[in-house]
DNA sequence: TATCATCATGAAAAGGTTTTCAGAAGATGA
DNA sequence: TCATCTTCTGAAAACCTTTTCATGATGATA
């Protein structure tokens, strides 16, 4: 119960530099002391004071990740990503959830200051330089799936414009032209890059863009659903839908299911995540893997990096676009 | 940056003590230096520091959390539930995942010792007393989903065993005596428990208990498909199929339609949790809903009031066993 | 044996806050 | 005007480490 090193020094007869000196190796120290200090920090179940330790050497060996939501199994994902490899590092890891606005992120960030070495942030609908600029400047930040309007930041994101793409080309080549469209939140980059693939793979292959296959969505399966009814339901129905997270696409192919419609037969179906439910679902989904793990890793070895060597040298791995892979199954 | 206390006070030309008191509101500063104070403070964006204040106060104004893994939509549902809260008190939450043996949680509870003010901790391999033994006397714990030996431990659960107990005897109603079941993993509390209701409904019932229809499976939709797969190839094949959690339920659906046998015509299916995907399932799947964000919030409650009128008056709000729902759904 | 280098150790400072204690300034009442 | 009581303020201690500095002891070398 709360042994300080005066205690252990007491106990075993020393001062409190020797007993420092033996529980940190840092230098030669008798052994017959050095076993006494030992006994007695044992006995006394001492565990260094962590505040104290982090008042002085300025460092808390933590990280802090902030997320604008945690929902559904690509997140339990990246964070599986994120804590394993926090845990190599030996860090502690501070998590808080829920910050979309500019300035719930400011207040977040402010919270953790000076408990965390640094951060990792995920800010889909707002930019990299704006969140900075509200930040301290001595808090190494990396960012994650965030849009930047320069270089210069660390950052780390994944393919989802190529990934879209891809599929949507994919689609085409399979003779699809009509081609319904569930967006992702409006507000965000990844779900704007998403639509961004689709547009252009659309527009390379001179087919001209219907408005009215577009629809509004989020990263639910709720949204899906709506979406999918909705496309359905038109007079001109679309041979395939494109939903713009996994999560939608088991929304839209319970809606699908619901309408008696075969899949792919009348129409194909894809998703973007590659969850470990797409490959179960009824039928397997084709999607886009994204390397939701790997991100979380990748991510806190360029934040360790950013405070071992300064943020520049961890620049130098900055800008990186994590590959994503077309997954074709039985949905399309 | 990294402003101190003492720069404010030169600034405002008052003794830190001043800074202190205005910046704390204990107790009256002349109008004329808090204004000072206040100016000087917001000039040199200060923030106090929080080892220092810590190091001081013996708090911390953090929750740590220990989960045996973070995969699917149950955990990023509690995971909800328990950020949401610890903001609504204030408090930082520290993460760590993946800890399963008894060592492993000891090793993360003395690394987050004294960096919390107290703990939640789901450790559904073992009880709550044998990690207590090795916890930290003066460490606040509220355990999740754990099994316990007796009372007097704040423990929060909800009703694993009732809640399968009250699906099958649903299924058995619905006329099914042949009722294949797939296990969660064999050393997990809330997978006995919900063994256990199936276990005693067949018994209740005067069904005997078919060896041969139980497969030892884990929470995860790949072992639900192997396990569907074992259960469908039978010759003596179940009527009903019921997994342990929605994820093995869907995998487990998964392998149902390969083998082109209909549901709930052929074979019945029946999952636990209700996690988002089980209502989008084709067709929707009969579940047991569980409390998770419930789980999650009242957990912190719960350990906010251990922390501040000591655990013995959080006891009294101990033993909890948050109440679970069938919801019957097309699947059964 | 005298000198020097090396080693082992303790005292003390620093890190940034809150709080206690004591003193100064001002106000109140007689 | 003096004594007493508030109110405001600063100095200093405490919280617990790590690290620097100084000192005494030990061993080695000339």
């Amino acid at each position: 119960m709360g042994a300080t090193i005066r205690d252990v020094a007491e106990r075993a007869k020393v001062s409190i530099s020797t007993v420092s000196r033996v529980l940190n190796d840092t230098c030669n120290v008798k052994a017959d002391k050095r076993d006494r200090v030992l006994d007695a920090a044992a006995a006394l179940g001492y565990t260094p004071n962590p505040a104290a330790q982090s008042l002085h050497s300025r460092k808390t060996g933590a990280f802090g990740i902030l997320l604008p939501y945690v929902s559904g199994e690509f997140y339990a994902e990246l964070l599986n990503g994120i804590d394993s490899a926090a845990q190599e590092g030996g860090r502690l890891l501070l998590i808080s959830t829920s910050h979309n606005s500019e300035e719930e992120l400011e207040a977040a960030m402010k919270g953790m200051y000076r408990r965390v070495d640094g951060m990792l942030v995920m800010a889909p609908v707002t930019t990299s330089e704006a969140v900075l600029r509200r930040a301290p400047r001595d808090l190494p930040v990396v960012f994650l799936n965030t849009r930047s309007e320069g270089g210069g930041i660390p950052l780390l994101t994944f393919d989802n414009y190529g990934g879209m793409r891809a599929m949507t080309e994919h689609l085409i080549q399979r003779g699809h032209k009509d081609i319904g469209f569930i967006t992702g939140p409006a507000d965000a980059f990844d779900a704007q890059e998403r639509f961004r693939g689709y547009r252009e793979a659309l527009h390379a292959s001179g087919i001209p863009l219907r408005e009215d296959l577009i629809v509004n969505g989020e990263y639910t399966q709720r949204a899906g659903y709506d979406g999918a009814r909705y496309l359905i339901g038109l007079a001109q129905r679309p041979s395939a839908i494109m939903a713009s997270n996994d999560d939608a696409a088991i929304g839209a192919l319970s809606a699908i299911r619901e309408a008696e419609l075969s899949v792919p037969g009348e129409i194909a179906l894809t998703g973007f995540d590659d969850i470990p439910s797409a490959m179960f679902a009824v039928p397997p989904l084709s999607t886009v893997h994204v390397p939701a793990r790997e991100l979380g890793r990748r991510s806190v070895e360029i934040l360790e990096m950013a405070i071992d060597n300064g943020i520049d040298v961890a620049l130098e791995e900055t800008g990186d676009v994590l590959p994503v892979e077309l997954r074709v199954r039985a949905s399309s």
